[in-house]
DNA sequence: ATATTATTGCAACTTAGTTGCATTTGGGCA
DNA sequence: TGCCCAAATGCAACTAAGTTGCAATAATAT
C-alpha cells in the first residue's frame, strides 16, 4: 500500500471514533486503491497472505459501513460490493455499470441523475441505479 | 387460484414452447396473483402443501426467465425477487420501491425514467432502479 | 399405445455471510 | 510506564439461498 493511501486511510479511520487496527487500515487501503465497489472475496485476494480472518473482514466492513465511510454499493452474484462512501450522498450514490462480459464495475461518478418521482405517500430515502452492458474494451472486441 | 388467472398462466406458458406442467402453472399462478416481485420462499409459502420440490421451483423459475416471461427484478437480502415480465422492456424494468419498515415491495410501473446517459464507449443494455424508503402506511405510522 | 425427451424429486453439495465464545489488543488513565 | 477493560480479533460451527448429479416420471409427437 502506498504511504499516501495509508495516511488517507488513517485520517478517515480516526475521524470515526473506531479504533485504529491493522485489519481496518488494511481493508480501507484496499478500498482506496480499488476506487470502485469490490467484494469481500476481492479484498481477501488483494491482501493475500496478510489477510485477516474472514470473519474479521466482514466485521471490519460492517463497522466502516456503520460509520458511514464505506457503503454497500450493490449486490451482484449474491455478493455484496463495498466501496468508499466519499462520492455518495445520503439519498443516492452515483450509478454503477457492470460489464457483463468482463465483470468489471465502473463508477459513473459524474453522471447526475434525478431522483425518481414517486407516487403520493411514498417517502423515498435512497435510490440505487445499476447499469449492465459492455465496457469500451469488450464493446470493440465483440464488434 | 382463480380460473381467469389459470387461463392466463396457461396461455402465457403455451406461448413459450415449454411443456405445460403442474409446477409451471402453479408458479405462474402465484406470480400473477402477486403482481410484484417475490422470492422463491414466498412462492413456496403461497403454494403451501401443494408446493413442488424446492429444486423444481428453482428450475421452473429458471425456465420461465429463460423464456422471457419472468424476470429477475432485483436481489435483496441475498434472495432473488422474481416477477412477470409483462410490464418490462428489454432495456429496463420499471423502478421498484421497497419499504424498509414493512419490507413490502411496490412496482412503480407508471413512472417513466430516462436511461442514464453513459460515458463514451459504454454500451448500456440494461438499467435497474431500486428505491428504498417508507410506504404510505409506514410513513404515517412513524410521523 | 409407444417412444422420446423434457421435467421432476431427492440427496448431497456450494458459498456468502452469521453467531457464540474465548483470546488479544488499542488507547485512556493512574 | 504500566494497568485496565471495552472493543476487536480468531476460530469453529452454523445458516440459508441456490446448485448439481442422477434416477424416476410424465408431457407430447408419431
Ligand atoms: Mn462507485
Ligand atoms: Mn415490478
Ligand atoms: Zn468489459
Ligand atoms: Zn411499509
Amino acid at each position: 500500500m502506498k504511504s499516501g493511501i495509508r495516511q488517507e486511510a488513517q485520517r478517515l479511520l480516526d475521524s470515526t471514533g473506531l479504533r485504529r487496527t491493522g485489519p481496518r487500515l488494511a481493508v480501507l487501503g484496499v478500498l482506496f486503491e480499488a476506487g470502485r465497489p469490490i467484494t469481500h472475496e476481492q479484498i481477501t485476494a488483494k491482501l493475500a497472505e496478510a489477510a485477516p480472518n474472514k470473519v474479521t473482514i466482514y466485521r471490519v466492513l460492517e463497522s466502516l459501513v456503520e460509520a458511514d465511510i464505506v457503503h454497500k454499493a450493490f449486490l451482484r452474484d449474491r455478493a455484496q460490493h463495498f466501496e468508499l462512501a466519499n462520492r455518495c450522498t445520503a439519498s443516492q450514490c452515483h450509478p454503477h455499470f457492470t460489464c457483463t462480459s468482463c465483470e468489471t464495475t465502473y463508477c459513473f461518478a459524474d453522471v447526475a441523475l434525478p431522483m425518481t418521482k414517486s407516487p403520493m405517500g411514498f417517502t423515498v430515502l435512497h435510490q440505487r441505479v445499476q447499469l449492465e452492458g459492455l465496457c469500451p474494451n469488450c464493446s470493440e472486441k465483440t464488434g
